[in-house]
RNA sequence: GUGGGCGUAGCUCAGCUGGUUAGAGCGCCAGGUUGUGGCCCUGGAGGUCGAGGGUUCAAAUCCCUUCGCUCACCCCA
């Protein structure tokens, strides 16, 4: 029989790992609800034609990347790619701009897209993110970008990359990528091949080729920021204002485009250049058309997704993210089966007073079982033989110095709670 | 979808141009102490050499196919 293994690009979150993830989504959510976001946890599945229409049916995502499926009573159902598309649908369909100006939510969830699978790149991958849904002004804009900067300080990456950009508004876009498309038609023959199909389906993405004899074309092409509107001009004018007053040091990017369809305006990153080729921590920007494109009223919208596991990755690179301990408190230790049934009533009476509790084996030697216990990091062993147990008592044995001292049961429950106060003091000292 | 690199013990890897029973370190188990962990010593268990086929007297080693992992392109968090 072959062995079934994990599905290619997705992978199984271990539980030494899983107390990292807990503990940056703690942080995340803390972050998040202290700038007024409230939770929202749409469903890993809805319907094709909200990501179609939301992210854009010609964007890769939707043409090449959805896990697409018909369900049972014939409708095309597609596992959530992102999240913007969902939360803007929960949006319209709670009708939420009917009871606040402002709307502002959070998620946090996996996503899915069929690509092949590279180093921070996976099929099932996990993202965090922030829509603030119904402010057109720059303020709202840097408040978005500000949060993520702020989250990010506050797990300790101070030295990520901003790159800011604003794309324009579908109008003043339209009349870049012509003149785009006019100045690079002479040198097309020049461009690599996924270049000369980008100058047809998406000019602007031309611009972050990785090619260098393509950037050397490129760099001959004017800036976006030639061809912004007097509105779109002001608008980033003002964002860019607001960072530098609240000393969120940024690079701009006249280079930066984003993939998804939806964006306007400003667009942002926050990258990570030690991550290899897909070094984006978080990627963003404002989407003033996307609820009225999905039904909804004509109502602006700004926000970002982040990966988690590129800021876990990340964090560790940074030696930010320390063991986080989870060693039980007391290991009981019964020696010999009859005394088994002794300690497992006390690993239950310690356990249901909140005490982190692991109970040896009685089959094995004193010996084997303190070796376990040593190798599961408790801090104390509780002996239970039958030497002791002829009095009633049991021998508490502090791992770190070794010093032993018998206790009755009744003396021993007295005491631990000054036992694990002394223990947590001692722990702290270390650190 | 395309291209490069890699698949040998639980983990990290060695194994030259094909040659007996495939090795090391760490880990695991046991013993060295009749009831005492960490250090040390001794012993033990554990491998369809990713899978299938081919060449050969002989394949972990050479060839083909395939699967998987990985990195990169595309794209993106």
């Amino acid at each position: 029989m072959t062995l079934i293994t994990v599905p290619r690009g997705t992978y199984d979150i271990m539980p030494k790992q899983a107390l990292a993830w807990q503990w940056l989504e703690k942080k995340i959510r803390q972050v998040f609800l202290s700038y007024g976001y409230g939770e929202i946890r749409t469903p890993i599945f809805e319907h094709t034609e909200l990501f179609q229409r939301g992210i854009g049916a010609t964007t890769d995502i939707v043409e090449k990347e959805m896990y697409t499926f018909t369900d049972k009573g014939g409708r095309s159902i597609t596992l959530r790619p992102e999240g913007t598309a969902p939360v803007v649908r929960a949006y319209i369909e709670h009708k939420l701009y009917g009871q606040t100006p402002v709307t502002k939510l959070f998620y946090i969830g996996p996503m899915f897209r069929q690509e092949r699978p590279q180093a921070g790149r996976f099929r099932q991958f996990h993202q965090f993110g922030v829509e603030m849904i119904g402010d057109a002004s720059p303020v709202a804009d840097a408040e978005v970008i500000l949060l993520a900067h702020d989250l990010y300080h506050q797990l300790g990456l101070t030295d990520l990359e901003i790159h800011l950009n604003s794309v324009g508004c579908p109008h003043c876009r339209q009349e870049y990528k012509t003149a785009l498309t006019a100045a690079l038609k002479a040198a097309a023959a020049k461009l690599c091949t996924t270049c000369q199909l980008r100058l047809d389906r998406n000019p602007l993405r031309l611009l972050d080729c990785k090619n260098a004899s393509c950037q050397e074309i490129i760099s001959q092409v004017p800036p976006i920021q030639n061809y912004h509107c007097a509105d779109c001009r002001h608008h980033f004018d003002q964002v860019v204002a607001l960072l530098a007053e609240v000393d969120v040091k940024y690079k701009l990017s006249p280079k930066l485009v984003r993939g998804l369809d939806y964006y306007s305006r400003t667009v942002f990153e926050i990258i990570n250049n030690e991550l290899g080729a897909q070094n984006a921590l978080c990627g963003g920007g404002r989407y003033d058309g996307l609820v009225e494109e999905c039904g909804g009223p004509s109502v602006p919208g700004v926000g970002f997704a982040s990966g988690i596991e590129r800021v876990l990755t990340t964090l560790e690179q940074k030696g930010i993210l320390a063991d986080f301990p989870n060693h039980p408190q007391f290991y009981l230790l019964p020696l010999g089966e009859e005394l088994t049934t002794i300690a497992f009533s006390l690993a239950t009476q310690l356990r249901r007073a909140g005490y982190i509790v692991e109970l040896g084996n009685g089959a094995k030697s004193l010996k084997s079982q303190l070796k376990t216990a040593h190798k599961s990091g408790a801090a104390f062993a509780v002996i239970i033989g039958e030497d002791e147990w002829q009095a009633r008592e049991v021998t508490l044995k502090t791992m770190a110095d070794g010093n032993q001292k018998r206790y009755s049961v009744d003396d021993l429950l007295a005491q631990l709670p000054q036992l694990v106060i002394a223990l947590e003091k001692s722990a702290s000292k270390e650190e």
